[in-house]
DNA sequence: GTTTGACTTCGAGCGCGCTCGAAGTTTTAC
DNA sequence: GTAAAACTTCGAGCGCGCTCGAAGTCAAAC
């Protein structure tokens, strides 16, 4: 297996990118990859540096509670170019909505909880 | 239906908890309510206002993401009286820590989509 | 040229948290 | 008294997001 600095195995994709090589699969079977994956001759696959920042971006999406059905769109909608920018833009917009509502929400709950935790302490002390 | 002050049917309580009555009996089944819900003669549930408050709580836990097995541990700890007081607030300290890397990752992700966001709109514009 | 290990595809399985529906009982309204 | 609505238990089903394992191929090391 040979490093360069141009293209990743799968095992140092998985490295790059904190994914299981799994899940990189996984990914890609529900199409959720800009660009089809290079292959080497022996059907390997050949992750580039543009994978790495999209996977980036991807986990990003994933680690805000974005569901794989709208990702997918997103890339779907990548794909069709630059006319599609509005779409995606609105996608991204709502998506922050909703993070922003359950951030609040979550932050509200915690501080209930935050709440009870003193009453503990003052009980303990 | 007569509606007291005192005790609230199962659909008395999906009002006011925001929980359907499926959820309700699921969380029963699964042994996250404190003490066990009161019966009509009908064998129809009685729910008391304590139980509002806990059904509170823990809708406040389970928005912040612990796990129902950690609630019913907590709830557990709890049935078993005072002497569990530091455990449970162990445990509540742990959730709370979880639940604010989880805001900060969150957090960070959304920056990054923000960011996106603001290239969208320099492209639109 | 053989071994070792990283890769391939494919489909099945799993853990979580509900969610639903069937079949039967009870309550309420008329 | 009767019809409709609300309840009961129970077990099955579902959507999501992986996660795993089997069976086979390929390549680098020796």
């Amino acid at each position: 297996m040979t490093i360069t600095a141009e293209s990743l195995s799968i095992a140092q994709m998985a490295e790059a990118t904190g994914l299981s090589t799994h899940t990189l699969r996984y990914y890609e079977r529900e199409g959720l990859m800009f660009a089809p994956v290079d292959r080497a001759s022996s059907s390997h696959r050949r992750y580039t540096e543009a994978d790495v920042t999209w996977v980036s971006f991807l986990t990003k999406l994933r680690s805000t509670g974005m569901p794989i059905r709208d990702v997918r769109r997103y890339v779907e909608l990548a794909r069709d170019g630059d006319g599609t920018m509005p779409e995606r833009l609105a996608l991204l917009v709502q998506h922050r909505e909703r993070v922003l509502a359950q951030l609040e929400e979550v932050t509200a709950s915690l501080a209930a909880i935050d709440y009870k935790i003193t009453l503990y302490e003052g009980h303990t002390s």
